[in-house]
DNA sequence: TATTGTTATACTCTATAACTATA
DNA sequence: TATAGTTATAGAGTATAACAATA
């Protein structure tokens, strides 16, 4: 199959070396697969994403998150808000904090990029061969696992 | 360990929509363990990647690679040339074409980025068991030909 | 005083449109 | 006329510094 790859994954630096260029390619592909008609930026999306999971988050958080400053996200759910993507509400016992949560519209958006971006990739894990899926049903848990530590 | 993933990724959309999300958790994790004192841009060092591995490639070849106008490629080429990481020369036959190819400076780059972004990751291979690593191994060129697909 | 969030301002990366040089 | 690359200019996203409101 790909004689190259596979020797170099025999040592673990070689494995961090190989999985970290497969990850960061497979990840640009996905990034791409997006709408080019939506009118939402990938940081917007990424919020909305944080939202739906979590529910309600703050500026800090959603910003510590995103790995971003607060100054920056403020400005990314100043336009989420105004699109109407995303509401704004008072903290009920913190008068410094914003709480934010998605929006009807929010929610739709969150589930039609999802649906897109899974079509892609479910076409090309079709043509593989059930082995194959099997390694990447095992290896999916262990890559969720690989980014949550440290 | 995880019950939801592996419930998740039963079904072909689930294993699309899981791997998805671990893909584009890990390779933020990836990308945010860049040297913070260097000066080189991110799509500056992806630049230097594909020349690193194609030898030497033009403006228009590494636009389309890198998914980009060719005006925004030739900036970011000027400040790679600029800073003495790559080199300019004319093509052979045609006059329209530049060659670019790394300098000493910018091979040496590459391999100071990848040596520290691959010890991130080395360490956190090590703290998997055995059998982790051997589903990741088997994992890492199936990842690499999905990305290559469509 | 410390924390949360915002405003003001500037820098980086990307894009479109228009231009130059060569094929 | 078409192609490769560049210049001019504008938009999106992020950063730092300074500020307001609340804890």
């Amino acid at each position: 199959m790909v004689p190259t790859v596979e020797k170099l994954t025999r040592t673990d630096a070689g494995l961090a070396s190989q999985l970290r260029v497969s990850v960061a390619r497979l990840s640009r592909r996905l990034r791409n697969e997006r709408d080019p008609d939506s009118t939402i930026s990938v940081s917007g999306l990424s919020v909305l994403g944080v939202l739906f999971r979590e529910g309600e988050s703050t500026v800090g958080r959603l910003a510590e998150h995103e790995r971003v400053r607060p100054p920056s996200m403020t400005r990314t759910v100043s336009c989420l808000v105004e699109d109407g993507y995303v509401v704004r509400r008072p903290h009920d016992t913190d008068g410094r904090q914003t709480v934010l949560t998605l929006s009807e519209k929010g929610e739709e958006t969150v589930r039609v990029e999802r649906r897109r971006r899974d079509a892609w990739l479910a076409v090309r894990l079709r043509e593989l061969s059930p082995e194959e899926r099997d390694v990447l049903r095992r290896a999916a848990p262990i890559l969720e696992a690989l980014s949550q530590k440290g």
